[in-house]
DNA sequence: GAACGTTGTATTCTATTTAATATAACGCTC
DNA sequence: GAGCGTTATATTAAATAGAATACAACGTTC
């Protein structure tokens, strides 16, 4: 009966901060597919002032923006993924994806061994 | 200029919570150097409250014991490392080595398309 | 120019986490 | 059995983080 697990989170990091990160990609999907950042807070459960804080943060740490906002307007404004937002969350998937990959099948074997006191 | 890098942190579960962590390994190290969970905590600017509640922890999620403790005594008591509290900590450092390996050279290209705007 | 829903920001309140303090129990030494 | 330094535990204080609230500014629509 297998009951150890390795568990692991990764992020990316520029020289002011964190840039990217699970949580950070969830709200940049949430505002692509909901077009604010007060609807994409509420879909998360997150106050809104948290979600503006991440994505400031994000946005500072970028090379390039990440979201086009905009506040006024027909529907009282929006936001919305750039491009290089949109390509920079299929990246970090990717890392993401990859790396439970190698974490699943490089470390099964040796917990094993610790697991049933075998060592 | 590289400015972006792949930060991850690597931990053991069992179903009760976190087996072993980067702070659990450093405080298991501490008390083999020292003696005593007392010694440990003050080396690590850390509460005896807090180390201790670590161990306690580590203790139940662990198949067999990391430490052996006593009050009373000589001493006074102390706390030292089973054998296989060794190997867990050897074990955990060489899952973490070659995690960080794995980090370095997987993602740096893909990192540098992020960083420049490429994509 | 009034109404709307958004972004942007400050402030206050609450909850959670962490640290500090105190005290009992232990068992060897003297 | 008094003294020692440790483990074990409860209680309280402080610090940090998070949530809630309030309101100004924006620019299209009508």
């Amino acid at each position: 009966m297998k009951y150890l697990t390795v568990k692991s989170r990764l992020w990316v990091v520029g020289k002011e901060g964190t840039f990217l990160g699970e949580g950070r990609v969830a709200l940049l999907h949430a505002i692509n597919r909901l077009g604010s950042i007060t609807k994409a807070a509420k879909s998360m459960n997150m106050s809104y002032l948290k979600a503006w804080k991440l994505v400031k943060s994000m946005n500072q740490t970028s090379p390039k923006p990440l979201v086009k906002k905009s506040s006024g307007g027909k529907d009282g404004g929006g936001t919305t993924l750039t491009e290089y937002g949109h390509k920079a969350i299929k990246l970090f998937e990717e890392l993401s994806d990859k790396h439970n990959q190698y974490l699943s099948q490089k470390f099964e074997n040796q917990l094993k061994e610790l697991q049933n006191g075998d060592i």
